[in-house]
DNA sequence: CTGAAAGCGCTTACAG
DNA sequence: CTGAAAGCGCTTACAG
């Protein structure tokens, strides 16, 4: 009923007539030169000839290394997530490893139960897309002492690696952006504050406010329930009721930004000819938009490169000291934003 | 430096005073029934209390169960695939397994490559998203009888069990709809000939234009390069210069809609007014675009889950029925189409 | 109901 | 350079 009958070490070994570690020896590349080059060559030969394809849990039994790592995601739905798995997943590939991605939701119960389930799997290590600013999660895998680093969100006590873009900076260039245009009156749809995406961004929409010396009424911000469309399609309702006169908007991400476009839609609220709009991490297709988006572009599938050069690191060497990266990211001036009306 | 000392079955069983077979037992619940209650239960009590998880890769080893499923993705960036994925890990992390996903591209070469390698891994199973009509990879997996399935896109043999959006009822729908508003003149933007859904989505137009007694010259196809957005923008800008005179395209796909939308705006032609587009897939965000996009909206996420429960039962049983699943499609109308200017 | 034993397919000191 | 042996952490007939 099943596929046929797979060859192993011993099999090979039999045909070759040589003892199975020889074999061994000669399939890992590691140390096939403790094997004289011709009986090398000839079991080279015949694996090949045999589709010998070592089995590689039974190999993990023994070196206590599974080749797997785990991706834990908060919402697989949302486009940044995509190219961050594909970064990841080439590099790790490229050395060998694969990931097992699993796609969790915000739960914290359901994260943790997910992890313990990768760990009873031996995963070498783990890449968190999940982490909050104070995340019980990264306590307990902190406490495991697994390999851990996290990817686009980070944690307030650093104890962990992270790759994360420049969040401060990206604001900044959003905010001076406007500015220069001539807005005065700008309003900040800010991310949910427990995740530092949300935070940093928000802070930075501040220092950036004050460096412009915007007096207090002129800046307003409003937190979006969570980073989706509808969220913040309510948030911008929200900001504009409380402060109609706002000229632009910067959204704490691009999915926000959608969601201002469905609100000036309803309200018949022109874009940018009535009001700005900057989204934050340029996501797939947003450029197709009308107006086409004004944003921030973060190096998403780099930030998954890192993050598994990172983890790989660790892997390695578990004492290695805890070094983040923090990406630069781009301002990409696209229709959203013009001068105001005024 | 590591991970504290995983603790393992003999651990547990020398805490409790039983022989690590019970300790086995116990932490199965299949096979928990054939311990005393009171026993059972001290050991779990036990288990939970020092964090015991066990080690499934050497379980794995014994029952020639990885509980893995390798999932081969062609373009992971494309936004049809995330759902997909979400669909399929939804299901497999019901039943314990978990994917392992690669993101290999179109280079057969390198597919088998990855294939291989997840065979070492000892994957229980396959999902394929890069099946082409004709595939060599394919034929590798038979060959080896290892449980596999395809999702979204078919082969022409039908050996193996897909799952698939009705591409010809879906181009049906898009030509019907058009055809109802007036249009006559109706081009198709078809995919890559060696993809079924190019095949299918490309018959089923041609087999909706004669349903209604289009004549030649009154329709007309042009097959993209590849699923893009960039060639999606190339076949149009063919199109449009084969046959000015066309009133609508349907497109293969939202991505090639989308390089529509790119040469509409390069030459300044209005879309619905001067021209309607219909898409396919109804990809995310499709309805934020200006216009948006009129579009036939496949099943995504429950392809991906239908295409992990068929591969399961495939898994428990190899003799199972090659059946195959056939998700109906739903016309979304919005924005892209109009009834033609003339 | 529980224990003792074999074995899944590898890797890797240890000899020679 | 090659072989013989132990052992990774489990599961599961087989006894009792």
């Amino acid at each position: 009923m099943d596929q046929r009958k797979r060859i192993t070490l011993k099999d090979l070994a039999a045909k070759a007539e040589v003892h199975y570690s020889t074999v061994s020896r000669v399939m890992n590349p590691a140390t096939r030169h403790l094997v004289a080059d011709d009986v090398a060559e000839r079991i080279l030969r015949m694996a090949d000839d045999l589709g010998f394809r070592p089995n590689r849990i039974a190999a993990g039994l023994r070196t206590r290394r599974s080749g797997l790592v785990g991706v834990v995601l908060p919402d697989i739905s949302n486009p940044v997530f995509a190219p961050i798995l594909a970064g990841l997943e080439g590099v790790l590939a490229s050395q060998g490893y694969v990931p097992i991605v699993v796609n969790v939701g915000a739960d914290k119960a359901r994260q943790r139960f997910i992890i313990d389930q990768m760990m009873g799997r031996q995963v070498d290590g783990l890449i968190l897309a999940t982490a909050e600013r104070e995340d019980p999660v990264l306590d307990y895998c902190v406490r495991q002492s697994i390999p851990v680093v996290m990817v686009n969100r980070g944690e307030d006590l650093g104890r962990v690696p992270c790759v994360v873009s420049d969040n401060t900076v990206g604001m900044r260039l959003a905010v001076d952006h406007l500015v220069t245009l001539g807005h005065r009156r700008i309003g900040h749809i800010a991310g949910p504050d427990s995740l530092s995406t949300g935070h940093q961004r928000k802070q930075g929409f501040i220092s950036a406010v004050r460096r412009h010396k915007l007096r207090k009424g002129e800046w307003l911000i409003v937190e979006a329930a969570n980073y989706g469309r509808e969220a913040g399609r309510e948030a911008c309702r929200a900001l504009l009721g409380q402060s109609p006169g706002l000229t632009a908007i910067a959204a704490g991400n691009d999915l926000l930004a959608l969601g201002c476009y469905d609100h000036f839609r309803e309200e018949g609220i022109a874009c940018p000819g009535g009001i700005s709009v900057v989204g934050h991490n340029d996501m797939p297709f947003v450029d197709a938009l009308t107006p086409a988006l004004t944003t921030v572009r973060i190096a998403v599938h780099e930030m998954g490169a890192r993050a598994a050069i990172l983890l790989l690191a660790r892997i390695a060497d578990a004492g290695a000291e805890v070094a983040s990266v923090v990406l630069c990211p781009q301002l990409i001036v696209r229709g959203s934003t013009a001068p105001p009306a005024d």
